[in-house]
DNA sequence: CTGTTAGCGCGTTCAT
DNA sequence: ATGAACGCGCTAACAG
């Protein structure tokens, strides 16, 4: 390991010198500072950027915590969190939570490696977060109520959204109504069953037990509710599928079964992940503002960052992307 | 900031002890522990991690370098990655080299914020991976040939994946073949020309210029390279286009100039993708062993790390997935 | 079992 | 314009 020391010994000159040279300070001579960057440059020297961390105690660097680094949904969080960073002069390094492998996220959380850190990953639990948030660490959380100093949130009104679903299925002309909702346990689908629900029975409407169905939120789990349905005598006219990955299960076991949507069934999503564009029929869905998610995120950390306030939660609202897969009841 | 001395004086116990008893070491009486313990958490103690690691030398992390985080393409291979590092008790952070922004990148390389760097990305040029790669710093690089000491490649066999997409089409009876190629200065783009075109004339065919469009793998550009193909007189019954991407667009394109995949042309892409098997008609593609490839390169980083010698070059080979996309000519 | 001391590599005073 | 000395927070050698 060559460092500072070697090239200041090489150079001729004291060590603070040769940390001015490389740092572009205009407080060297020219020629000095080419002795200096010459010297670094024959050792092949490279900044440790731990000790020039550890001296800073800042890095212009964001981490970002997420539960699966490859799932295509966080894709546009993760452009919005990115460009705005950007932006500000901040990077960003990544880190998931899949499989069981909390070690580096909570050595993220924990360590201080980074100026700030998103979290969206329900791996993550409020006890630890609360554990770590400290004064000059901003932490934002995606899609978690939660509140704490130092504690940013980003959410979604999944509440609307529920209520969005059910009002284009009745706005469509559809009555007899079906749902597949996701983990009971889950925050988001308790949210959106209860804008689903309680907009539905405003309207004189309910999902009879025998088409509601509790999914995973997996394609499979789709794939298996919808299974489920098929076995009852009739089929609701309009179905909401409390997620996309489950509305893509449900839409292969009803191609399997002959079913046809939207001719026979009505079918909307909610999320819209990139693939709900490019199945056949495309499916319509309650849409997240993912983007807009990762933007937010990123400009509450720099603004708390920058030492100015900023709201401590914020809430975004979703929209029907209205695609092939549901049409009006004649 | 708390440190580790306000834990030591609250304890009562020298800066050594409470190190030891924070880092669970059996060298260090319960009592003590439990005092040092305490008072850390009550005043809510966090390492910090880049005081450790200047000291340690060594972080249990390594970085991936990705062009776009949030690809669709990357996803097998980070999960690859991952679940091998995981194994050997290391860790993974990413960041991307997307919108010119190559300073969290160049950062990770040359900073030495961890202990090696999976590179998978063009915008990293040689000469930087030349520059940067150093004795105990492994530096691995996934689809680009290069030698250099420390460094080692994975590549995957672009050239026989060419050959397979044309076997493929040639042994369903396809002699009118077309074909949509990749950028020209991409490595990866010649050796699927390379592979392809020989392949055709060792079996007396070829690709008449007409019928060969250049694209830009992106699928917008598959998409306009489509309509060209269009505005021929006749369509080539058999098509390689050089990655999936191009191809969708491709698909896209067809479907709404009424032309009918696999009936009146057969379609082979490059890579699958993971919409590949969602999209409609799904697609022919010669596969890349993702999962292999990010396997693969966690294994040769772990190695070097571990002091074992290991291949400095792996390469790849690939398969062709067969879908609904081409079909027997008749 | 515990305290003392040293130093990781860097950037930054404060002198000269 | 340049150099000597210091300290960031931590771990590890060596004493006691």
């Amino acid at each position: 390991m060559t460092t500072i020391k070697d090239v200041a010994k090489k150079a001729g000159v004291a060590v603070s010198t040769a940390s001015l040279a490389i740092n572009h300070s205009s407080r060297v001579s020219k020629e000095t500072a080419k002795k200096v960057l010459d010297a670094a440059a024959e050792l092949h020297y490279q900044k440790n950027g731990w000790a020039r961390d550890l001296k800073m105690k800042k890095t212009q660097i964001i981490g970002v915590v997420l539960h699966d680094l490859s799932g295509s949904f966080y894709a546009p969080i993760i452009k919005g969190i990115e460009e705005t960073l950007h932006s500000y002069g901040y990077g960003l390094i990544a880190c998931s939570t899949a499989g069981e492998n909390l070690g580096t996220a909570e050595r993220f959380l924990r360590e201080r490696r980074v100026d700030g850190v998103i979290v969206f990953s329900a791996d993550i639990k409020n006890e630890t977060l609360f554990d770590v948030c400290r004064a000059h660490f901003p932490l934002v959380v995606l899609d978690r109520e939660i509140s704490h100093a130092n504690l940013y949130s980003v959410t979604v009104d999944n509440l609307q959204g529920g209520v969005l679903a059910a009002e284009h299925l009745i706005n469509h002309g559809h009555t007899s109504i079906g749902y597949i909702s996701g983990p009971s346990n889950n925050w988001d689908s308790q949210l959106r069953s209860k804008g689903f629900t309680e907009c539905l029975s405003q309207n004189g409407l309910s999902v009879p037990s025998k088409w509601h169905i509790k999914g995973d939120y997996s394609q499979r789990g789709g794939y298996q509710a919808a299974r489920l349905l098929l076995q009852q005598e009739q089929l609701p006219s309009g179905l909401f599928v409390s997620n996309d990955q489950m509305a893509i299960g449900v839409l292969e076991a009803f191609a399997e079964a002959g079913v046809s949507v939207p001719d026979q069934v009505s079918l909307i999503g909610f999320d819209d992940i990139e693939l709900a564009r490019y199945i056949r029929p495309s499916l319509t869905t309650v849409k997240q503002p993912k983007y807009e998610m990762g933007a937010t995120a990123a400009h509450q950390i720099i603004q708390h960052l920058q030492g100015s306030p900023s709201k401590e939660h914020t809430m975004l609202t979703t929209e029907v992307i209205q695609r092939q897969s549901t049409a009006k009841l004649d």
